[in-house]
DNA sequence: CTAACTGTATTATCACCATAGTACACTAAC
DNA sequence: GTTAGTGTACTATGGTGATAATACAGTTAG
């Protein structure tokens, strides 16, 4: 279990992203179990409480579903799973096309440039035509 | 004088974001006088001491300069200027690449959502092959 | 000089995030 | 039945961001 904390962003938004990018991967399926709170808390060396406000999270845009006194599980609602990796791009995308807008940046500036950030990972890439 | 506050980013960072944009693209030009702060405060309706903040931000990245009780003025340091574009670009870039890692999506499927998200606004979109 | 404007500084309040520590009710395993 | 592990709830503290309300010193336009 390994997550960076870079941003700004909230941590438990940050745990609750880190769980959708599982989802959206098949890396945490349908009705499995998701690991205990205080678990995860020591696991990952956050507050129990922030692990807490993440789930409560993933609950409220059911992601998640918790019988009382029982480990909470992945949702079964296999419409909700499909959309995760949508969302996340779509997402990321608009944030991104945002704050690069108004600054005339070429499509040929960006896509350059994203591959080179990409490849520092490992970048899955076919084509982009030429 | 048009800002959108979009995020949960703080807003003195988007303030500082907002001039380095005006300033990226010569609509602020070196050595110019920026507004005074109660000024841009009422504008953008937001409190004096957000602003203060974000101007005092703003000298320590060395964009403006403030000589006491005159209005500050955008840095004649050209060598500062010309970076501040390259640098929004590849932050945004970064961020952008950093959100979407590990979520195996292709450059093609990343430059067609940027595409589409891009023409809600108005894209230089020349070439990308295809 | 006066008045209106600069930047700057201080105090206070509120909300959100994260932490720490504790507590309670229930379930599961022994 | 006891114990350890669940989820859940509560209070309290500290840091940051944003607001509000003043206040002061210096500059500039009248």
């Amino acid at each position: 279990m390994i997550i960076q904390f870079n941003t700004r962003a909230p941590v438990y938004i940050q745990v609750v992203d880190y769980f959708k990018k599982k989802m959206a991967l098949g890396e945490l399926q349908a009705g499995e179990e998701m690991p205990s709170r205080r678990e995860l808390a020591t696991e990952l060396k956050i507050n129990p409480n922030t692990v807490q406000k993440a789930f409560k999270e993933m609950e409220e845009q059911q992601l998640i579903t918790t019988e009382r006194n029982r480990p909470s599980r992945v949702t079964t609602d296999e419409h909700v799973l499909k959309r995760i990796r949508t969302e996340l791009v779509d997402e990321a995308v608009a944030v991104f096309v945002e704050s690069i807008q108004e600054l005339d940046v070429t499509m040929d500036e960006l896509v350059d440039k994203i591959k080179r950030q990409y490849g520092e990972g490992n970048i899955n890439d076919r084509s982009t035509g030429s």
